[in-house]
DNA sequence: CTACAATCGGAGTCCGTGCTCCGTATGAGA
DNA sequence: TCTCATACGGAGCACGGACTCCGATTGTAG
């Protein structure tokens, strides 16, 4: 798809606009909402909107294409968290990062939502491999004794979409995370024991 | 604006039509989400365009109506279990039944996060209205022991509006639920002496 | 039963939006 | 520099959806 084995290799200011395009959705569809309209993404990457549409055949591919690039960049970023020094901060702090990030990015709350179930549609392979990086930091944590046993990475998924929708609209940001956060620790007396060893 | 002092009381169809039409929206929005079309919502209810924008001017009157509807009638589901035996059960058993139906109506989802901060507009007096039943509930809840003391009526929203959201996309309800119990129960080992007494 | 005002119905208007088409501009190989 | 396939720009088309208007209908007072 992006270099095909038929034609040349595209011309350097196609390339060029296509990363203009695919930036100025970025940051037109976190402020808008993905309901913003094409044209508004034209003008703020400074291109025609038959520009948009060459690189994009349709609004939805376009809007795929922005959150397989959210999805990819969180993906990454739990990556390079598989060797922290502690495996409880890290699990945590990325969740908190990512919430905060969705916060301010509407459509990073779209992309976790599409992530979390719609895995045959749009985001392709980008929701399976943040679940999977997810999961990896969760399994750290569980085993650090600083995250509950009883959960998988589809139950953390769906918590982080969940609270990244209610950190959008509401302003208690910190509190909810405090609350979700102290769900997801272990039960202190029943497995405080286990946990220490 | 339901009995306005100018004209006389209303003629009877009128009063039916708009009564199918707050009913046929109810059932529409639920099912497509508030994007669905005012057209949809007519013929569900059996009557022309015009009679619909004749009872809600405006398509925002009339999805304005439904929420309001909505949260009215959570707010009372809560002010009848201000009464209930076990404080604690009723809390939760609330706040599941609320996640339940989220995840069947869409337009619950959305009442819920337009409550939670848009206080100025729509939903009016419904929002602060459910916050306050609900904060009754909590409040019960925490004297019992059953619910921390460190949070408010606002957190809970926000922590409702959420999982509502999470609950209608991911099938995880039941585990993301166990999860936010579990964070806003006291702390078994810190609280629980000062909960027995 | 009659008369009339309130109400209904739905064709038609207006507008925003996704997408196409083609004349013009431009990068890159010879 | 010359050539031309590639890429650009944006006017225009098709479509759907909110909202209007007015002739037909119907509840109700007298």
């Amino acid at each position: 798809m992006t270099s095909p084995a038929s034609g040349r290799p595209p011309r350097a200011d196609a390339l060029r606009n296509r990363a203009k395009v695919l930036a100025a959705a970025e940051e037109v569809f976190a402020v808008q909402g993905t309901s913003a309209s094409t044209e508004e993404v034209a003008r703020k990457a400074g291109v025609g909107i038959g520009t948009v549409f060459r690189h994009f055949p349709t609004k939805e591919s376009l809007l795929e294409a922005v959150l397989v690039a959210l999805l990819e960049r969180l993906a990454a970023e739990a990556r390079e968290l598989r060797s922290a020094a502690d495996p409880g901060a890290a699990f945590f702090g990325f969740f908190s990062r990512v919430v905060s990030r969705a916060a301010a990015k509407q459509a990073v709350t779209e992309a976790l939502a599409e992530a979390g179930v719609d895995a045959r549609r749009a985001t392709g392979a980008a929701g399976p491999g943040l679940r999977a990086a997810l999961g990896a930091l969760l399994e750290r944590a569980q085993e650090a004794g600083a995250v509950r046993r009883d959960i998988g990475a589809g139950q953390v998924m769906a918590l982080l979409a969940g609270l990244s929708y209610a950190a959008g609209r509401a302003g208690a940001r910190e509190d909810v995370l405090r609350i979700a956060f102290d769900g997801l620790r272990p039960h202190a007396c029943r497995d405080q024991a286990a946990a220490r060893r």
